[in-house]
DNA sequence: CGGCTTTGACCTGCGC
DNA sequence: GCGCAGGTCAAAGCCG
């Protein structure tokens, strides 16, 4: 399974097309190694955008273009976050990007695209993809009909939302209502997910959305919390999870779900990080479901370059879905 | 006062 | 069926 997916995922020429992923309906999970870990600043110009911000390049490797534009992730951070970044990982999604932003990205050792120095680079790490449920497997069992009674609310009905919500006040019954009101059957897939791991200080690490916080748990065998956010703006409903690596303190690993509807706040601000050209055009390309087909159906259109043949190999993981289950594995992966 | 966080309760799926 | 763990809800409280 994890060969074919892999087969799929990958561009006709190779290259890992991330965006492909996501619209393939798997989750995508990246993780980078703590033995190749770099700063942000270090990483950026393997992203191949000099021009940017160093946080906005990075953030933008790390994230392939899911959530293309003003992350600004690493941008000023409060508390001087950094990137644990796989360097292949760093090439790759910075060929991702670049290429689909029509950027010449250097790749390899020393190279850059920019103005600097990069660090050594080490082929022998890879980045860990994982894409679930492309056929919901592992959700379309586990996915709540909550999940997909609010899904359907989402879609369909700030009526129902309102109904339900009214009910609330009826105490217990509430979510039995929900419940029963529920359609059944047809199994919804779950939102694309994506996860990165960033060494910081601060949980919940700026990157341009506003969150708000909707549940705490405690997370088993690890004394960390995982905090539960929900994008603030209406009708948008990404959700990310944060929580800290019990393995490693320092490190915070943050789940996405699913993909804005909008802009970012922050790029509606105007920001002026952000220097490539025409970043609501591109944040629509990605963050557009129509769009997303489009992309995926023309690759080559957004790959006006050539480059050199990818320097990783992409592994597919089954859905662990969890984080817990899925780090392990990897950072075992990358172990000589 | 609105927006956000906190936190206990609740729901669901899964394994035994 | 039961217990566990993950995920979500929503009341209460906090804060600017």
């Amino acid at each position: 399974m994890s060969q074919e997916r892999g087969e799929l995922y990958h561009h006709q020429h190779g290259h890992l097309f991330l965006n492909e992923m996501i619209n393939s309906g798997g989750d995508l999970s990246c993780f980078f190694s703590h033995h190749e870990a770099m700063s942000v600043a270090d990483a950026a110009p393997f992203a191949g955008f000099a021009d940017y911000d160093y946080g906005a390049a990075l953030s933008r490797a790390a994230f392939g273009d899911v959530r293309c534009d003003e992350l600004g992730l690493f941008d000023a951070p409060p508390a001087k976050p950094e990137l644990l970044i796989d360097v292949d990982a760093a090439i790759d999604y910075g060929a991702v990007v670049g290429r689909r932003h029509g950027l010449d990205v250097s790749i390899g050792g020393g190279g850059g695209g920019g103005d600097g120095g990069t660090g050594p680079v080490t082929p022998n790490s890879s980045v860990s993809s994982s894409s679930s449920e492309a056929g919901g497997d592992e959700e379309s069992g586990g996915r709540s009909k909550k999940d997909r009674i609010k899904e359907e609310e989402e879609e369909g009905g700030e009526e129902k939302q309102l109904q339900a919500r009214g009910s609330d006040d009826q105490g217990g019954e509430k979510s039995k209502k929900l419940v029963k009101a529920k359609n059944k059957g047809e199994k919804r897939q779950r939102e694309p997910r994506f996860a990165f791991m960033t060494k910081s200080e601060v949980d919940h690490l700026e990157d341009g959305y506003r969150w708000r916080k909707y549940g705490q748990k405690a997370v088993k065998n690890s004394p960390y919390p995982r905090s539960y956010y929900r994008c603030t703006t209406q009708k948008c409903s990404v959700k990310k999870r944060v929580e800290r690596s019990h393995e490693d303190p320092s490190i915070v690993i943050t789940t996405y779900e699913g993909r804005h509807t909008h802009q970012s706040p922050a790029n509606l601000r105007g920001s002026s990080h952000f220097l490539a050209p025409s970043p609501s055009f591109r944040a629509q390309e990605f963050l557009n479901p129509s769009s997303h087909h489009h992309m995926s159906t023309n690759p080559t259109m957004y790959l006006p370059i050539s480059l050199p043949p990818p320097l990783q190999q992409l592994q597919v993981l089954p859905d662990y879905g969890l984080l817990q289950d899925i780090i392990p594995s990897f950072i075992h992966q990358n172990q000589p």
